[in-house]
RNA sequence: GGCGGAGUCGCCAAGUGGUAAGGCAGGGCUCUGCAAAAGCCCCAUUCGUCGGUUCGAUUCCGACCUCCGCCUCCA
């Protein structure tokens, strides 16, 4: 089977084919963050599955070149710069650092690229240029610069791919009653933003006065800058499928003119968000958690990871504590698995033929099935403790059961459990305990098991001796 | 109101026109000085509700109920 992704703009299931002829190299745009503040953990099923994505197309043979922006001028940014009296770099550099240990601490791989807005003010110019000059983009008596999404729509090109919007009856809402601009219509939307009072030193001068660019235009101009004017794939959480993806859609393919059957970007993929305990995230319901928090609580980003990698990427998501726990009990049970093969197993294998990659790979290929995959992986689980317990496995064949897994988890990307040095007195403890034992003073010996639990150590007697492992 | 998604065990969550994966939690047994870990066994005659199509539906169709998202701040 090839592996088939879910489409947005076709909704519905479809093989993927990477633009480039060799079929090798794969585009992959995710939108990034915006740096006004700690990420949360919504932010982060995002860019766990974008991540998820890229390991997967590269388990699968993909050369993926992974692009994933950093927003780091914007409304909210330009406040709190204001209102801390800050600079712009100063402020969103902060925050940007923050973001970089969140998404390490989440075993996320770096993507290849990491573009600023800020630093790509002359491509935004340039593409809004292109747009004024084909008239789809115009400048409004406020000074401001919009998309006229009916002049797009006079040029043959569609507005409305990725939803189906009915623009003559939508609700005019509160936000656009109160809405200031000049613009032509409700619906179009701004392309540079005309410098004011509050803006403080965030501007930049461009043809049209001086200015910030607005929301959607940095995407267009760093995805195409970095991958090209037609890229294979576009991720995101759902919420941004309208207005900011379509947006991106409609700014590029106005400026760039396409010709026939090409476009923008081939594929594109929502995550859903998340749920906190049931409910939407929120600061004022007390289930607003960021990484950090998580952290604080005792979890590692590896359990969180593990966590929000454990359900379909589509499906809404629900995030609860009690989950999280959950989590770890399935990951010791997992890490217990591989650690006894890999006590086993000799020299490393290569990777071969596995019952356990079959499965994996039948359960990915279809749309990141990741529910199936983790059925297959505890199947094999339980059949190779199984065969440990009885004594089945041959080093060559663990060997090679390690080498299945070692490839899978390229793609689930957990790693090891966080090995920590045993300390001496723990280390002393157990021998202690040991001697008891051989002297058949058990009253003796559990004494010292509660010592070493009061530690945070767990002793475990297996044929090979006591083994002991941090709670 | 418009558009879209979803309701499967106590919790999380796959899946299929032919009679329900997997994980956590729970119960029993084996192993163990006792534990732990592991193994074995048990744990949804049932898939929101009501109709329809069918030899047969949780899976298809319709209606209804509930939840969630988007409708120009949003991952």
């Amino acid at each position: 089977m090839a592996l088939q992704l879910f489409n947005t703009l076709t909704r519905s299931v479809e093989r993927f084919v990477p633009l480039d002829s060799a079929g090798k190299r794969v585009g992959m745009y995710c939108c990034g963050p915006t740096v006004h503040d700690f990420a949360h953990i919504g932010n982060f099923r995002t860019f766990v599955f974008a991540d998820l994505t890229r390991r997967y197309l590269e388990f699968r043979g993909f050369a993926v070149l992974h692009v994933m922006n950093i927003t780091d001028v914007e409304d909210k940014i330009i406040k709190r710069v204001r209102e801390r009296q800050t600079t712009l770099r100063e402020f969103t550099s902060k925050h940007e650092t923050e973001f970089l240990a969140d998404f390490e601490s989440l075993q996320c791989r770096r993507p290849h690229i990491l573009p600023r807005a800020t630093e790509h003010i002359p491509e935004i110019i340039s593409l809004i240029e292109k747009l004024v000059a084909r008239g789809i983009a115009y400048q409004a008596a406020d000074g401001s610069v919009y998309f006229s999404i009916t002049k797009y729509r006079g040029c043959g090109c569609c507005y409305g791919q990725l939803v189906n919007l009915d623009f003559e009856a939508m609700r005019v809402g509160e936000r656009v009653a109160c809405d200031e601009y000049d613009k032509e219509a409700v619906a179009d939307f701004a392309l540079w933003k005309r410098r004011v009072p509050e803006d403080g030193a965030v501007f930049w001068p461009s043809p049209w006065g001086e200015g910030r660019p607005g929301w959607h235009i940095e995407c267009s101009a760093m995805s195409i800058k970095h991958l090209g004017e037609s890229f294979d794939l576009h991720l995101g959480g759902e919420d941004l499928t309208f207005p900011h993806h379509e947006d991106e859609i409609a700014q590029s393919e106005g400026a760039l003119n396409y010709p026939p059957g090409r476009r923008f970007v081939k594929h594109w993929m929502h995550s859903s968000h998340l749920l906190v305990e049931g409910k939407k995230m929120s600061k004022s319901l007390g289930n607003f958690f960021t990484l950090r928090d998580l952290l604080a609580k005792g979890f590692s980003g590896r359990e969180v990871r593990y966590l929000l990698l454990s359900a379909h990427y589509r499906s809404q998501f629900n995030f609860t504590l009690d989950g999280l726990a959950g989590a770890r009990a399935s990951l010791a049970r997992l890490d217990e698995c591989v650690g006894k093969l890999r006590e086993l197993a000799d020299a490393p294998s290569a990777p071969q033929e596995h019952d356990l990659l079959v499965a994996f790979t039948k359960a990915m290929d279809d749309d990141l099935n990741i529910s199936a995959a983790w059925g297959a992986v505890f199947e094999w689980v339980t059949e190779t403790n199984r065969k440990l317990a009885a004594n089945e496995l041959t080093r060559p064949q663990a060997a090679a059961a390690l080498a299945a897994w070692n490839r899978v988890d390229e793609v689930f990307g957990l790693g090891g459990p966080k090995s920590e040095e045993v300390p001496a007195a723990v280390l002393a403890l157990v021998e202690q305990r040991q001697a008891a034992r051989q002297a058949k003073d058990f009253k003796r010996s559990d004494v010292v098991r509660d010592q070493l639990k009061a530690l945070g150590w767990i002793v475990e007697d297996t044929p090979k001796g006591p083994r002991v492992k941090r709670i």
